[in-house]
DNA sequence: CTATATTTTCAGTAATTACTGAAATTTCAA
DNA sequence: TTGAAATTTCAGTAATTACTGAAAATATAG
């Protein structure tokens, strides 16, 4: 198994860049190398293409599929198991998303709310307590449009990044359709 | 200097969490002590508050320097540099997801943009040429919306996460838009 | 069952990243 | 200027993270 200039430069910035995305070189060396595979590949060829030792290609593999990130299947007359990635370019993206959100996020929003729930008992303590609220209401509000982000359909992230820079003036418009139904009047928008 | 135990506990996870946030130990320490407290500190108080060498600290003061997440002050009659967190609790996000776009999207958008202009000599690579232009794409309009999306104002910014899951309803409102704009009456909204 | 192919585990080692202390450099009051 | 205070640099070392090879465990054909 040798790789194609093309296949190599990218399995090797994958495995370059793993290490900075929270997954290890190994890990995204072979994640690369299964997304651009046009078959599926068994762990022995994995090891060989990348030149890895055996065990650390099942390690990696195993992490990968903890995340859902490889299709498993088998060939006729061939007991061994052959490895595939997704078709939907986002699974990484999303997985990688989410595995940061637990890892980043999720423990520093709950040592948070532990210290919202302290009385503070100096004037330092307070000013510390009111600068860690300023931080737990911003990390609190950009976790939930995460998770509803998240559950959007490809297609509707798609469509949404799609419009880049005029989501102010969907913003504007938000306001203006309130006018015709009737609602209440606008607060000006500080959008540059 | 002595924290309290509210302090302590919240410069203690900042410091454990810099290390998965790709800023180190040491700089994430300083940042969390700088931003709880009241008054401005100098090197050697920070030194002394989180027990780490002289040196350390000004190494992690120059980083926190570079990305402009320390404001810089003299006291009267005091030769030393003070240091104080900018009050914008938005900084450190907008800073750390910055950076991470520096070292970890760039990268592999320059190296994609690369891999499509070879010409595919094999079937092989004309399928893992195909699948990096899957990813390339895909890449190029996160990065290009994420620009769209810093540039914004922190108030409308937070409106625009304050909508959370409203978000799809917004695309929906979009298109009734187009109606209302062209002369038709709009349907009554069910945005929440 | 048994023998063998395949996969996994894990202790030891290699590679990477972070931190310290001593020395060099810079700053500024006198 | 000069020299003492303050800051920075950097080579060496410590701590962390990643990888390997050998041995154990698991699976399956006969």
């Amino acid at each position: 198994m040798n790789l194609s200039p093309l296949a190599q430069d990218f399995v090797l910035h994958f495995g370059e860049m793993g290490s900075r995305w929270g997954i290890n070189r190994t890990v995204g060396q072979i994640y690369a190398l299964l997304f651009v595979s046009q078959r599926p590949l068994n762990a022995d060829e994995i090891a060989e293409a990348l030149a890895f030792s055996r065990s650390n290609v099942s390690m990696g593999l195993k992490e990968l599929e903890s995340w859902r990130l490889t299709k498993l299947q088998h060939l006729p007359n061939d007991r061994r198991e052959y490895f595939s990635a997704p078709d939907d370019v986002w699974a990484i993206f999303r997985i990688l998303a989410e595995e940061r959100r637990k890892r980043e996020i999720d423990p520093t929003l709950s040592m948070l709310r532990g210290a919202m729930l302290v009385t503070p008992a100096t004037e330092d303590d307070r000013h510390a307590q009111a600068r860690m609220k300023q931080m737990h209401d911003l990390i609190e509000m950009a976790t939930l449009w995460f998770n509803d982000v998240q559950r959007l359909e490809p297609e509707t992230l798609k469509q949404l990044m799609g419009m880049g820079a005029t989501v102010t003036k969907l913003l504007e418009m938000k306001d203006k359709l309130k006018i015709v139904t009737g609602g209440k009047k606008p607060k000006t928008l500080s959008g540059q």
